[in-house]
RNA sequence: GUCCCAGUAGCUCAGCUGGAUAGAGCAACAGCCUUCUAAGCUGUGGGUCGCAGGUUCGAAUCCUGCCUGGGACGCCA
């Protein structure tokens, strides 16, 4: 029962100038729970009628009359309606008792593709926290795209190219000691490539010294290829530690070397195409006045991140016929992907208009950049740790007995740390602070987690059995519930279309809330004929929330 | 210099396809566990919605300018 609509239709009998589609495009929520469910505001008649905005919601509400809608009355200029409460939940419960964990799936999609390229570290770099934020935001579009009936590909898209190898392989042969690597193989690359920065202020001849040993390794010289080889390895294992602990798996690794043998042709067909010029020295794709060119090759002849983006998208392309790709990648790379679909279309790709660069903020420390380079950075796997710890901790003060204690606390420290990272809007930059990330009170990962197993609990004890014919009455105690789990399915096509997990995130908190609310309030497991119906709504309540965390790339504990 | 993003309570943020009384969490203070997990609930205080114009019956929300912070602007990714 879509009321939105319901209600749209019966003020179109009144209003003829307006179709029902507009109409409800008019409809509002109000705020404040006594001007009812639904809104209409009259303000704009007012011209067309020529009475007053008070006047015509009068004369407009005596006529909403629907088996639907308990009452009509008109207020301020609008028309609020109520919804007739016992319909409405019993319809909702039903929804989500028949669907389980599918409720709230739509097919908007019909089962074509969508890649998303996420994560994607470097190399030879430590896996900070600002990888975390693509990791997770990418993890939960994917899932939410998923809900809504695509075929998902996550991509990560290794940073395992470019001139920075180069400069790592002069800095370990310049001061690199095996063994040391060997042993801290992450750490001490991290050492010598700030290092190599460091000694490239004073001694600038080192980056080209970096960019001739990027040129043997394009090459393929062996000593290069070793080197960069033995690094890669160890950083993908050190990663692949970081993705357990999260529980998140990708569905293609292909990392920017992967193009190395297909970036020629790209570089063909733009020249093919007439799309190359040559730019001081360099091979570049003009793309007029609103951004700069796109550089193809630098003047030494080697490649660039854009031409291993280009062959990439083609590939990925060719590979899955994806009718959607995003790239959650950091915001400070707008113009990149801006070049990228830019070089894309001019070369006659109808798909680039799939494209889409999904931005975030930065994570700062002390209102500045992490940087890499000068070695300030904070790893993720020691803050997720420390998070899983914390988490035990407090199982060991509230829950000595707790069967899996282990895996809980890591479900817990992990949904404390990703959820602090969706809970809000994906541009806002992030002042990194781990008291604020370890946080379990609150509006947190932990709170929604801790609220599902409550509910868990109560179902348990309350031995609840799925009846036939359920029955939730929409009391007033059960309204605001009833509402947040009507609303549930909007929530998620919200999310997908704005590419912002935060939507659900918020959406779970909410919900939570509102459940403790009632918790509090209502005497759950009280021995009296409602009972059954009172544990019917805890369990639909149960169900969103797991799911609506699963989107989010978080578990959901049974006990904590 | 040009472009992009942000500026709402002490702090972190919601609200921004314009609407009726601007909301949470944290922090502070005061309550609530002989009854369903207190990782919870209830209450109190706390706001020139960066500033100035404009559009509108109506602006935190849309437009313009300015201020502040951050980012990006051809051989890094």
């Amino acid at each position: 029962m879509d009321y939105q609509m319901e209600f749209a239709a019966l003020l179109e009998k009144e209003l003829h100038e307006h179709s029902q589609q507009d109409i409800s495009k008019m409809i509002e929520k109000p705020r404040y729970d006594q001007q009812g469910d639904l809104a209409f505001p009259c303000f704009t008649l007012a011209k067309i009628y020529r009475k007053s905005p008070a006047a015509i919601a009068e004369g407009l509400a005596g006529r909403i009359q629907s088996s639907h809608f308990v009452k009509a009355e008109a207020v301020n200029g609008y028309i609020n309606v109520f919804i007739n409460k016992t319909e409405a939940a019993a319809n909702v419960i039903a929804a989500i008792l028949r669907e389980g964990g599918e409720y709230g799936k739509s097919d908007i999609a019909k089962g074509s593709v969508i890649t998303i390229d996420l994560s994607s570290p470097n190399i030879a770099k430590p896996f900070s926290m600002g990888h975390l934020r693509s990791t997770v935001i990418g993890n939960s579009l994917s899932l939410i795209a998923e809900k809504c009936g695509y075929r998902t590909v996550k991509i990560n898209h290794i940073g395992d190219w470019g001139t920075q190898f180069g400069k790592l392989i002069v800095a370990y042969k310049k001061w690199g000691e095996e063994e040391k690597v060997r042993a801290n193989p992450i750490k001490e690359l991290l050492n010598l490539y700030v290092r190599f920065h460091k000694e490239a202020e004073i001694h600038p001849e080192l980056n080209d010294e970096g960019r001739e040993w990027f040129k043997k390794l394009e090459n393929g010289e062996e000593e290069a290829l070793e080197l960069w080889h033995w690094f890669k390895e160890e950083s993908l294992k050190e990663f692949a530690k970081v993705y357990e602990l999260l529980g998140i798996s990708f569905n293609s690794n292909h990392g920017e070397a992967f193009y190395n043998d297909k970036m020629e042709q790209v570089a063909d067909e733009l020249k093919e195409k007439g799309l190359l010029q040559e730019s001081e020295g360099a091979q570049i794709v003009p793309l007029g006045e609103d951004m700069p060119p796109c550089l193809i090759k630098k003047k030494d002849g080697t490649t660039l991140y854009a031409t291993r983006d280009l062959a990439a998208a083609i590939y990925r392309q060719k590979t899955y016929g994806f009718t959607k790709s995003l790239y959650v990648v950091g915001a400070e790379q707008t113009v990149h992907f801006k070049q990228l679909f830019a070089v894309l279309e001019k070369m006659g790709y109808p798909w680039h208009k799939g494209m889409t660069h999904v931005p975030f903020g930065m994570m700062l420390k002390g209102n500045k950049k992490m940087s890499t380079r000068k070695g300030k950075v904070v790893l993720l796997e020691e803050v997720i740790k420390e998070a899983i710890m914390l988490a035990e901790e407090n199982i060991t003060e509230k829950n000595p007995d707790l069967a899996n204690k282990k895996e809980v606390a890591r479900q817990v420290g992990t949904g404390a740390v990703i959820f602090h990272d969706l809970k809000n809007y994906r541009m806002n930059d992030i002042e990194f602070s781990l008291t604020d990330m370890l946080r379990f009170e609150g509006e947190t990962g932990p709170y929604v987690q801790y609220t599902h197993a409550r509910a868990s609990s109560l179902l348990k004890k309350g031995n609840f059995t799925h009846t036939p014919e359920p029955f939730v009455n929409g009391e007033d105690a059960n309204w605001p519930l009833i509402k947040s789990l009507a609303a549930f399915p909007e929530v998620i096509t919200h999310a997908f279309e704005k590419n912002d997990p935060s939507q659900v995130a918020k959406y779970v908190l909410e919900l939570a809330k509102k459940f403790n609310k009632y918790y509090a309030e209502v005497r759950i497991l009280a021995d009296d004929p409602c009972k059954q119906s009172r544990l019917t709504l805890v369990a639909t309540v149960k169900t969103v929330l797991e799911e609506g965390l699963r989107l989010l790339g978080i578990a959901a504990p049974e006990e904590m």
